[in-house]
RNA sequence: GGCGACGUGGCCAAGUGGUAAGGCGAGGGUCUGCAAAACCCUUAUUCGCCGGUUCGAAUCCGGCCGUCGCCUCCA
């Protein structure tokens, strides 16, 4: 097995990767509010989460992991409220169109998709460890994590919370607590909210919790892998930290990755300037899902990543290279060309693209490595194909693919409305016309059908042994 | 105020001590009845600026300029 290696945010550091057992890996990744449709940013996020998962896979561990989904915080019960539904009714559809978004952009389905609301037992349990040992206390109707008590606090971010301004958002907080530090494990029930019974009197759980609670559950006290974006370094990650290790005595995550933040022509997103596009939004301007995958996932993960629709047109124009060489080379006859230099740039190419994921996950160098074995193989489709070669580079490409899914155009099939409703046999058929005209030299007419199958999205190329076609 | 990231050709983007991957674009060429499509070639003596360390720096150190992010809503 190679050694991978990824930058974990606890240290700072790049670190070769050992998963507490041999060959499997537990990974734990934040998933979705489900409050409305989730935007491309966060698609970036669960596409370089769904790239490391096949990366791990690509590299023979197996992978174990859990996504939660939040179906119970303040911004879902002031919606349901506004549309006077509970809250599962209100969540559902957006917890529907989570996953529908994923499987447009071959994200893989993972293990476990805990919700909150299905383990609050679970995160009282860990709540009462807390009181037991002093890391809580109870204040009102509600419990607060007590920062004071948790030593090393602060160990993942770095922040130091005497320096933290201390902002009027602390005070506006409307739950009583001993410190503007701590943050709530419980919140004491209110009127017209979703509650559950606990010791403490009705309530709902708070935000950080669950992720400490659902973790444990699915992925044992410590795990390997804790992934996120960059907002959640602090302070959500920091407090699952804070309340998993003081409630266990033992490490959460050996290995925490956060994905830098997706930008909009420049600006953050946000519902003020109008840029917080969904998958939707960008399908329903007829923009392709195999681009969108490809640009999210072409800029290594820890850098930020600016979104326009100039660089999707562009992600477009890359993958038309890939697929154009593998049009070539499906049309291309086999013959006696040098089969051993063929396997050699093959394997070159797998052994960089292998490498590049290793670094870190690297995608970018992975997808130059790419581009590199496609101007290879035209060398050979110009200068004579070896036998075996389809088979060779197809194999090659397709355990590529295994981690990108961006590769195979096939893959992403489904819209017919190329080729104008024209059939195969139609077009094959008007081709073939077209050729017996220009076999006669009436270019008119051959120019006509050319202009026909144009129109309708077919295009036609002339090559020395005939003409052949592709869809637009 | 605290913490952090980034600045590489026209645009995007790898590369973190050994002499600049890759994509898009642009220019040229091949092919063609003409085209188109495609392919091929070319396109950074240089990596924000100034100093320093070194045989050697885009890569390390210091300073400066600029951009961006986080600091308890946030992927």
């Amino acid at each position: 097995m190679k050694p991978v290696k990824f930058f974990n945010s606890l240290g700072r550091r790049l670190q070769e990767f050992e998963p507490l057992e041999p060959a499997h890996v537990g990974l734990y990744t934040c998933g979705p509010t489900v409050y409305d449709r989730i935007h491309i940013g966060n698609l970036r996020t669960f596409i370089f989460e769904d790239i490391l998962r096949r990366t791990l896979r690509f590299f023979g561990y197996r992978v174990t992991q859990a996504m939660n989904l939040t179906d119970v915080e303040d911004k879902i019960i002031a919606a349901a409220l506004e549309a006077e539904v509970d809250i599962d009714a209100f969540t559902a559809p957006h917890v529907e169109s989570f996953f529908e978004d994923l499987a447009a952009l071959r994200v893989e389905r993972v293990e476990h998709y805990p919700r909150a609301t299905e383990h609050v037992a679970e995160m009282i349990a860990m709540i009462e460890r807390l009181l037991a040992a002093g890391y809580a206390y109870r204040a009102d109707d509600s419990v607060f994590f007590r920062i004071a008590a948790d030593h090393d606090y602060g160990k993942l971010s770095g922040i130091d919370l005497d320096q933290v301004r201390r902002g009027q958002r602390v005070q506006s907080d409307e739950y009583g607590k001993q410190d503007a530090r701590d943050f709530v494990l419980w919140k004491g029930a209110k009127e017209g909210e979703p509650e559950w019974p606990s010791p403490w009197g009705p309530g709902r759980p708070g935000w950080h919790i669950e992720c400490s609670a659902m973790s444990q559950k699915y992925l044992g006290k410590t795990f390997d892998i804790h992934c996120g974006g960059v907002d959640n370094l602090f302070p959500h990650h920091e407090n699952e930290i804070a309340q998993s290790e003081s409630a266990n005595c033992c490490p959460l995550a050996r290995y925490w990755l956060h994905s830098e933040h997706l930008t909009v022509d420049g600006e953050k997103m946000s519902k003020s300037l109008g840029n917080c596009y969904t998958l939707g939004d960008l399908l329903d301007r007829g923009l392709p899902a195999r681009s969108i995958r490809y640009l999210l996932a072409s800029v290594h993960y820890r850098q930020q990543l600016d979104f326009t629709f100039d660089k999707l047109a562009e992600a477009g124009r890359a993958l038309k290279r890939i697929d154009d060489m593998r049009f070539r080379l499906a049309h291309e006859a086999e013959k006696d060309g040098d089969s051993a230099s063929l396997d050699l740039a093959a394997d070159d190419f797998e052994n960089a693209f292998a490498a590049a994921l290793a670094d870190d996950l690297n995608t970018a160098a992975a997808l130059g490595a790419v581009f590199t074995f496609v101007h290879a193989v035209n060398g050979f489709i110009d200068h004579g194909l070896p036998h075996g070669a389809r088979a060779r580079v197809q194999a090659a490409l397709d355990r590529a693919d295994q981690v990108l899914a961006v590769l195979d155009a096939g893959e992403w099939a489904g819209s017919p409305e190329a080729g104008g409703g024209l059939s195969d046999a139609e077009i094959d058929a008007l081709v073939e016309a077209r050729s017996d005209a220009r076999a006669s030299r009436n270019f008119a007419a051959a120019d006509r059908i050319r202009d026909q199958l144009s129109e309708a999205g077919v295009v036609v190329e002339d090559t020395p042994d005939g003409s052949r076609w592709k869809r637009a």
